[in-house]
RNA sequence: GGUCGCGUGGCCGAGGGGCUUAGGCACCGGUCUGCAAAACCGGUUACGGCGGUUCGAAUCCGCCCGCGACCUCCA
């Protein structure tokens, strides 16, 4: 097997081999939601294209710890009109503990995730529950002189680190672009630099989420958690640290500089991201009125959507495209590749009724390597679903016996259709609806009268059990010698 | 405004100096069929604009246009 994975390292903005720390052992940490609200496209997509990472790194042998945070603790609102925390505000709003929040939109997201065959992770830590680590990180930031204390709140001091090490690095920035870029700000004066973030910040008073500690009654910032759990989990230093491309800057970024500030040291050795989704080419938004949560793709319940769509199309669909590419989603691209997701998953169908021979016109061997290739290559799933529908091009005219194959071809076939399908791309066959509960027998049985109607000529009445059974979801159609049917919907 | 990235055929989406007319969907023609459906075979449509480098550019460079991400715990 090729395990010559390259994969795309943000922090040298080029391809790289990738090999782990200590093998056979990986780290894998990817920033997860926060969990305020429902799950939707922006959430999709990292969590299906780290769950493709997480799947053939298993693949080729490796043992993942797969790390992926929810925060709960909660990011503070950009533009909220005090700073408030969402989870907290959320919570105000609709008169719950935040906690009832945080666990609501967890599980919901959960369901969400499960839904679309993404595997959970190994371990999927609280910021809520690692107040402690990240008080004790802001500790040591402290004691190495990279942060400062101001009326109750930590902060880190950029200047100082940027002397000795590269603030901007991950993101392609620098400290004079960041002091003249910074817009102008009100109430700062407690940060030596408006660029200098927050480690750890004094809460007012009616801020619900709050905890002791040595400066002040507060909450940690905003970047810490990530810091703090993924070297909890997985060591110092860890292998590959995923997320959004739109975490980048500021997150990542100070992230590198906490860690390194912290322990001497990076803690991330390979940095991946993932490309943010567009709606008809627009940026998602609440503002814009485009935005769809998940649940309202899997039950067509939006505007922009002619029909529902299953779980498995939004996988397939993201898997379609590059995961460095954005991503447009519409209603029109999500038909065109629902159809394509069936002709796919009805060709693996069709492996098992295969008839060999002791020829064959494909070497399943090349078929592999392809396969492969395309998946070391920084994951291109799209070339790699060019390849599987070449395959099931294959499939089709073998069923059709317009094509041949060895007996023993066919287990390897079937092994290598379900590796890279089912195992890798985590595609799977979605149970289908109650009205396909109809008795096989039954069908049988009523297209063996039809077949007689038809050797009788009496087209009118094949043709109408034909219709009839359309009308129940039961797709009829005729082969050379007898028919063949499937249940549709 | 700054930094970074993108712009491919009717739609989605790979590739990335001459070979891939990637692949999916749609459309057209053919095979098969009582008719359909499916499948298979074949076909059509392309590299945002203008210059430059080169024997040769969709691919490299410059400019322009369009789109996107980010620009901080901060009103």
């Amino acid at each position: 097997m090729n395990k010559d994975l390259h994969i795309h390292n943000s922090l040298k903005r080029t391809k790289e081999q990738f090999e782990p720390y200590n093998p056979p052992y990986v780290g894998l940490y990817v920033c997860g939601p926060t969990v305020y609200g429902e799950a939707h496209l922006g959430h999709a997509r990292p969590a299906v294209t780290f769950d493709l990472l997480f799947r053939y790194l298993k693949h080729l042998g490796y043992k993942v710890r797969y790390v992926r945070n929810i925060t709960d603790v909660g990011h503070l609102e950009s533009d909220a009109d005090e700073g408030e925390d969402k989870i907290a505000k959320k919570a105000r709003l609709e008169k719950l503990e935040p906690m009832e929040i945080a666990e609501h939109y967890a599980r919901s997201y959960h369901r969400n995730m499960d839904q679309m065959n993404v595997l959970r992770p190994g371990i999927e830590p609280r910021a809520s529950g690692h107040i402690i680590e990240q008080q004790q990180m802001v500790k040591k930031i402290l004691e190495n002189g990279y942060a400062y204390e101001r009326n109750g709140s930590v902060y880190f001091d950029v200047e100082k680190y940027n002397r000795e090490h590269n603030y901007g690095k991950l993101s392609g920035r620098n400290i004079e672009e960041l002091r003249a870029n910074t817009r102008e700000l009100e109430g700062q004066q407690e940060k030596k630099n408006p660029f200098d973030f927050a480690l750890w910040k004094k809460a007012a008073p009616e801020h619900i989420m709050q905890w002791p500690s040595d400066w002040s009654s507060g909450f940690p910032g905003w970047h810490l958690e990530c810091s703090a759990m993924s070297t909890r989990y997985l060591g110092h230093p860890f292998d590959i640290h995923g997320g959004g491309m739109d975490l980048v800057f500021p997150h990542h970024e100070c992230e590198i500089a906490q860690s390194t500030a912290a322990k001497g040291q990076e803690s991330v050795r390979y940095w991946m991201h993932n490309n943010m989704v567009t709606i008809n080419g627009q940026k998602m938004g609440k503002s814009l009125h485009n935005f769809i949560t998940l649940n309202q793709f899997f039950s067509g319940d939006h505007e922009l959507l002619n029909k529902a769509f299953s779980p498995m199309t939004i996988r397939f669909f993201t898997l379609q495209a590059h995961y460095r590419s954005p991503l447009d989603f519409s209603s029109e691209a999500l038909e065109a590749a629902e159809k394509g997701l069936e002709k796919l998953l009805k060709a693996g169908e069709l492996i098992d009724r295969i008839k060999g021979g002791d020829q064959t016109d494909l070497d399943l061997g090349d078929v592999e390597e392809k396969f492969y290739q395309a998946m070391n290559d920084d994951l291109n799933t799209p070339i790699l679903f060019a390849h599987l529908f070449d395959l099931v091009r294959y499939i089709n005219s073998l069923d059709q016996g317009q094509a041949r194959i060895r007996h023993e071809d066919i287990p390897r076939l079937r092994s290598l259709y379900d590796t890279f399908v089912y195992d890798i791309l985590g595609i799977r066959r979605e149970s289908k609806s109650d009205s396909s509960q109809l008795p096989g027998e039954l069908i049988e049985m009523i297209l063996q009268i039809r077949l007689e109607a038809k050797k009788n000529k009496d087209f009118e009445t094949a043709d109408k059990i034909r219709d009839r059974l359309r009308e129940l979801g039961v797709i009829v159609k005729d082969t050379k010698d007898g028919y063949d049917w499937e249940v549709k919907r």
